[in-house]
DNA sequence: AAGTGGCTCAACCGCCGCGGG
DNA sequence: ACCCGCGGCGGTTGAGCCACT
């Protein structure tokens, strides 16, 4: 409503560069990041030396070197719960991310994406059936639009380009997100059958509208779960490793070494 | 072997909300 | 109450890779 127009965040443009980060510019941001914290993104490429905007920066930390950050493929597991998330919050990708560990939002809208197109595809060639995914008896019949092939589980050869070939994912669906879940439970303990049931109870009242829905929740027609405000705030201290420095400094520290080393490897910048 | 089209994913762009001055 | 800067978010793009012909 008549906002003022931003002054773009970049302003000397043509002295900024773009485009894919160096080996040297990731170890310059990482080795800053690790000294000084990231308090100030707009002042933070000077500080380290960068030629880059800060937006930028913030984008590489968050969504490649970070620490937390998980790198591969995605369990059907992830798949199934993006699915679910997605159902339940539409494209709130950091959201979903939220719920994700390890997973930025980046990466879970790219495989959406690639998800998206595939159901669309499918859809103006196929009649529509039911399209959610949890009615298990989603014909497997190579592309359909479960094929929701962001899947790489497939007997990983560890290559970098990921197969999507089409999955039966779904037909596994129920009992994978039941076990994810379970999984949850166990790991976490957050995760009480009482907030099941009072879900479930609720639910009645719940239409698909993902309008302001309490974040806490998502839904599902057959099962409901409520999340517990201390699993968000743990998926938070996960994903905000930097503010917790002071929490178990030293700890974090040696972490964050064998992670520079990791990445200093994977980059080629190890003598 | 070369050409081509499709796919993937990192990065960019622009808008929005929040908080401080 | 208003202005402004910043961080964050979601949509989009395009370079690079791969499979197919």
């Amino acid at each position: 409503m008549g906002r003022m127009r931003r002054r773009e965040c970049c302003e000397k443009d043509g002295e900024l560069n773009k485009g894919l980060w160096t080996p040297e510019e990731d170890k310059k941001l990482i080795q800053h990041i690790e000294k000084h914290g990231h308090a100030n993104w707009r002042a933070l490429p000077k500080l380290a030396g960068l030629s880059r905007c800060g937006k930028s920066c913030r984008l590489r930390w968050i969504n490649y070197l970070r620490p937390d950050v998980k790198r591969g493929n995605f369990t059907k597991e992830e798949e199934n719960m993006i699915i679910k998330l997605h159902q339940s919050w539409g494209n709130k990708w950091s959201k979903i991310a939220s719920c994700l560990p390890g997973r930025t939002d980046n990466e879970i809208k790219n495989i959406w994406n690639i998800y998206l197109k595939k159901q669309i595809q499918n859809k103006s060639t196929n009649p529509p059936n039911d399209q959610t995914p949890t009615s298990s008896s989603s014909s497997s019949s190579s592309s359909s639009m479960n094929s929701c092939a962001f899947n790489n589980q497939n007997e990983g050869d560890g290559t970098s380009k990921q197969n999507h070939e089409p999955s039966n994912n779904i037909d596994l669906f129920d009992d994978l997100e039941v076990e994810h879940w379970l999984m949850l439970e166990e790991s976490h303990g957050l995760i009480n059958n009482e907030n099941i049931e009072n879900n479930n109870n609720n639910n009645n009242n719940k239409e698909g509208d993902d309008d302001e829905e309490d974040p806490t929740k998502f839904i599902d027609d057959e099962m409901d779960y409520q999340i517990e405000p201390e699993f968000w705030s743990l998926i938070d201290d996960q994903t905000c490793f930097n503010e917790t420095i002071s929490q178990d400094e030293s700890r974090t520290m040696v972490e964050n070494k064998s992670w520079l080393a990791y990445l200093e490897e994977e980059l080629g910048l190890k003598e």
